[in-house]
DNA sequence: AGCTAATTGATA
DNA sequence: ATCAATTAGCTA
């Protein structure tokens, strides 16, 4: 008897190797194809994967592949990245299809959409509410049956007997195109000269046709997304895919418009907001090659396309692209793998791009591509440092003279102003006047912050809260509490006073009322609806402020104290991004640094637009202390799942091998914990049980002792970037 | 994922 | 000794 044809097929779990599975006859099954399996007591979507069926497997344990899926398969290079982004993650290759297979009903076929429309038939009797919908569907035009009831404003009953009548037929409506193909040629920018050569050699890139990673790095308002929007455009023209990625706080309908201003169609979305309906179509389009390019979040990595050619991480810098949790990921990186295995051009974009990207570029590894110019009559704006050692804010305020009266000359010129401080809530440390007692979180180590709009003391780190007393709750004293330092609420109270006949916004990502609210807000300032606007963070990204004249950074040295050794980088960015947001749309406009330390490498950089000098001192400092692009011994880089879980590991490692040297902590997508040992570089993956002693297990470690008792899994291989 | 078996720690 | 809670193992 013929042995039985088995097939590999990979699952969606956690589990790192395909499992082998009977093929039935008259199936025709090839890697990539997309089938249900039985497993277990339950049947489940994979894929057919290409590693050689186990036949070690016994043939009484072969189950048959229940279903293969009309889908479009999985291409090869698709299987290539799944497996090398499990590799390099250290995550079984499962989990990194289930990403893939994200929207597993889109396998389905498409629930049809049933419209009614009149046969010309009279209804028996004439009622009113027979009338209503008869009315609507006056003109002829078909409705879709599900919304048809609602809008006539009566029962469903009503329509069903008109059908049943003969008064209307159904008939059901094919879907609505998801997006028309964008036209490369719709709208052809007009660019000067750096502008052109840029967009030349971009599109020279693409026309190789073969991987390379451009670094196209241009000050706020350069143009550097429709310098990219023309490698876009000549991939579509090679009749090839395209996808860009954006941060998903930037994604807004600001970006989407810009696209559909140089393309003529909207682009398809991918995001997390996305409705499970789009989802899918937008999934299944990726796949059919109907959608031709998509705008999204970095999930959007790991659609399945079929003949992608160019992707595009626009704000590469930006740490919302690490993934973590689950698969723990940087898509800024991954983006590159993904064009080295399927052969195509990657474009990184940035104002402020990150190191690592930097010296990719400096030692030729990534071509760069520099725009110093802004755009048309943009003008960067004019930055001065405030030393509030010189001009301290009067006592209980936070604004200083200077920018106070700058604020009072923009707002005489009906100019807006934007003051920036990165803190949400009144007050980041509440204390008693009396005994000294510090309002402090249970469960973290961090002060309660003073959230006074609510009356509430919140801890930003784990979402504790508690009304805020009138007594100190130690020493039992009344009116005894103050608030110690600003947070955005405090600085809204103060401008409140000075700025009576102004009108504020304040964004706060923990603004009541939602993403909608949201929303009416930036409408309202691009409407010039607000004169003074405080913001967070949020303000920095994703939104113009066409009427933005004048920018405060109420606390510009806020950040740098940190122990993160990507402080300085990060404080960087957030200055130049939010000092960028004016005079975009023209003008003159100013930027304001409130600092302690003007003559801070990041703050003297940004005040003087010296961008070089700040990179050649960070790189340097990288080089020095061989971290991170460089790979010498620098000690030990701690990672883990949370940054108290991480902080906690580097703190028993440092008791347990202070000989170590530096310690560093990372977020958790430099997981799994990164080890530079010699001239290698490791990978350590170590995972421990709840109650396991982690500084003996790390002492032993170092030591190369046996590992101590406990199940202590480690596993160590050769960084796999050095392939790159 | 979703299930069971084994292990752990807390408690009596 | 016993229980509940956590963690490890397994699906072909």
């Amino acid at each position: 008897m013929e042995p039985a044809r088995t097939v590999s097929v990979l699952l969606p779990l956690a589990v790192d190797g395909p499992y082998t599975y009977r093929q039935p006859a008259g199936l025709d099954l090839a890697p990539g194809d997309i089938v249900r399996v039985p497993l277990g007591p339950r049947e489940i979507i994979g894929a057919v994967w290409d590693d050689p069926p186990d036949a070690s497997v016994g043939h009484n344990r072969l189950r048959p592949v229940s279903h293969r899926y009309d889908s479009p398969p999985l291409d090869e290079t698709i299987r290539k990245f799944v497996d090398w982004v499990a590799h390099y993650t250290l995550t079984p290759r499962g989990m990194v299809l289930r990403m893939v297979l994200r929207a597993p009903d889109a396998l389905e076929p498409e629930r049809e959409t049933i419209a009614v429309r009149r046969t010309g038939v009279l209804p028996d009797r004439a009622t009113a509410a027979r009338q209503r919908v008869l009315d609507l569907l006056a003109d002829g035009a078909p409705w879709p049956k599900s919304g048809l009831a609602a809008a006539a404003g009566v029962s469903s009953s009503v329509v069903t007997s008109l059908i049943e009548q003969g008064v209307l037929e159904t008939f059901s409506l094919p879907p609505p195109p998801l997006t028309a193909a964008p036209d490369p040629d719709y709208a052809r920018p007009v660019f000067d000269d750096g502008q052109d050569e840029a967009a030349a050699t971009l599109r020279a890139s693409v026309d190789e046709g073969a991987f390379s990673v451009t670094l196209i790095d241009g000050v706020t308002g350069s143009g550097k997304t429709e310098v990219y929007f023309e490698a876009l455009a000549e991939t579509l023209r090679k009749g090839r895919q395209a996808l860009v990625l954006l941060p998903e706080i930037a994604l807004t309908n600001d970006f989407l418009e810009r696209f559909t201003r140089r393309f003529g169609e909207r682009p398809a979305e991918w995001h997390s907001e996305l409705a499970p309906r789009m989802r899918e179509r937008v999934w299944r389009g990726v796949a059919s090659g109907e959608v031709r390019a998509v705008i999204g979040a970095r999930s959007a990595l790991f659609l399945p396309f079929r003949e992608l050619g160019l992707v595009v991480v626009d704000e590469e810098h930006d740490t919302a692209y690490k993934q973590d949790e689950g698969v723990i990921y940087n898509a800024r990186d991954m983006a590159v793998v993904r064009g080295h295995i399927g052969g195509f051009p990657v474009v990184l974009s940035s104002a402020t791009p990150s190191i690592e990207s930097r010296v990719n570029a400096d030692q030729g590894r990534y071509r760069r591509i520099v725009l110093t110019s802004r755009y048309a009559a943009a003008k960067l704006p004019d930055i001065h440092a405030v030393d509030l050692r010189v001009t301290p804010p009067e006592k209980g305020h936070f604004l200083a003279p200077p920018l106070v009266a700058a604020m009072e000359e923009t707002i005489a010129a009906k100019g807006q102003v934007l003051l920036f401080l990165n803190r949400r809530g009144y007050a980041p440390l509440t204390l008693c006047r009396a005994c000294g007692h510090r309002f402090q979180c249970p469960n973290c180590s961090t002060w309660l912050v003073e959230h006074r709009f609510r009356g509430q003391l919140v801890c930003h780190h784990c979402g504790h809260t508690e009304p805020r007393p009138d007594r100190c709750p130690v020493c039992d004293a009344e009116d005894s509490l103050v608030a110690c330092g600003p947070g955005v609420e405090r600085i809204a109270e103060e401008v409140e006073t000075r700025f009576p006949d102004a009108r504020r916004i304040v964004l706060s990502s923990d603004i009541l009322g939602g993403v909608k609210r949201m929303r009416l807000e930036f409408e309202a300032i691009r409407k010039g609806e607000a004169d003074i606007i405080i913001g967070t963070q949020l303000v920095a990204k994703g939104h113009n402020f066409p009427l933005l004249a004048l920018v405060g950074v109420v606390d510009a040295d806020l950040g740098l104290a940190h122990g993160d050794p990507r402080a300085a980088e990060r404080t960087f960015q957030l200055l130049a991004q939010v000092t960028g947001r004016a005079g975009r749309a023209g003008g003159e406009s100013r930027a304001f640094l409130q600092t302690y330390a003007p003559e801070h490498p990041v703050i003297a950089a940004i005040a003087s637009g010296d961008r070089e000098a700040f990179y050649a001192r960070e790189i340097e400092a990288r080089r020095v202390s061989g971290l991170p692009p460089f790979g010498r011994l620098a000690g030990i880089i701690v990672s883990a799942a949370d940054r108290a879980t991480a902080f906690g590991y580097a703190t028993a490692l440092r008791r347990a091998a202070p000989e170590t040297g530096p310690v560093m902590v990372l977020g958790p997508s430099e997981a799994p914990l990164a080890v530079l040992r010699g001239r290698h570089r490791f990978r350590l993956l170590l995972q421990a049980p709840r109650n396991v002693d982690m500084q003996a297990f790390l002492r032993s470690w170092l030591t190369s002792a046996p590992p101590p008792r406990g199940s202590i899994k480690v596993q160590v291989d050769i960084d796999p970037q050095s392939f790159m």
